[in-house]
DNA sequence: TATTGTTATACTCTATAACTATA
DNA sequence: TATAGTTATAGAGTATAACAATA
């Protein structure tokens, strides 16, 4: 195991952009563990707090995912205490999605561990340089479409060809 | 469905990362898929340009992955005639990975690829701006002991705990 | 007939352990 | 006995379709 031509070539911003990303979302993931708290349960508090009687449907919009892979997690919500399912009045099919008064504490503790994890992640950089960083981001994801405060999602990011046997 | 206290709060360098590098990541996987190769093809072909003769055993090592995750990626890469398995001499248990001549005209697409990707996705920057932001993302990746040219992995990002029936 | 939420199903990715062949 | 590569298996995530209740 020979390195000839192992020149390491300088990473391209996108490059970067998506290892770093990928480290981030996983280290926010494990500082979230420690209060039982998936990153989807995170960012579907974050949406209900402040959209206040979303339906399922309209939260999965939102998302952009399907409503059927909503369920799951709000039934984890839900069983913690965090998110109520409060039935229509107007249209018996549809809940009302509340964050419930533990989920305001949840989405505050939540709110701690980001900022930590904000710090953490940006060590390297002075304050005037992590808002400049910020600014940076900010305009690409205006610039790429992305909706505020939602993250792309964890679905697949390259499927392999299924594999004959 | 009302929304009283829908004050849109700056997201966090953090946050933006997160959200930013996986819709990079997802867009790379799409400009990838007419090659009909995934980012996971893209990363080891990248890695045995660097390291030729390694081994599947060194390579999982550097990937930070399990040898036989490998395995199924290096098939289709051997399938496809852009990566060979060559017996090594001094021990017939270890395969040596050498990337062929089309593997090589493959890894040339990628580098296309990559640039037009990388190019898109700054389109909301100057080309100082770029430069900024490539070198805030080094060093943030340097400081959190990434492997340059290593993406951190398609593994999960947070996995909701088993939820019992 | 259309829609909301749910369940069922299939497919994929990941991780672990068991297996083989070499050492 | 230890190691390299492989296979088998189980677990979790995602996406689609089918379903029941309601509109």
């Amino acid at each position: 195991m020979s390195n000839p031509g192992g020149t390491q070539r300088p990473s391209s911003a996108a490059f970067l952009l998506a290892q770093v990303g990928s480290h981030a979302a996983r280290k926010f993931a494990e500082r979230l563990a420690p209060l039982r708290l998936s990153p989807p349960h995170a960012g579907i508090l974050g949406v209900l707090r402040k959209s206040v009687g979303l339906s399922q449907q309209g939260l999965a919009e939102i998302l952009h995912m399907h409503p059927s892979g909503l369920v799951a997690i709000i039934d984890e919500l839900e069983e913690r205490g965090l998110v109520k399912r409060q039935s229509s009045l107007d249209d018996r099919r549809t809940y009302e999605l509340q964050v419930t008064d533990k989920g305001q504490v949840a989405l505050r503790d939540i709110g701690r561990v980001g900022q930590e994890h904000n710090e953490s992640l940006c060590a390297a950089l002075s304050q005037r340089e992590r808002e400049q960083l910020t600014e940076f981001l900010q305009r690409i994801a205006n610039e790429q479409g992305l909706t505020p405060g939602v993250h792309p999602g964890f679905s697949r990011l390259g499927r392999r060809q299924k594999r004959p046997r």
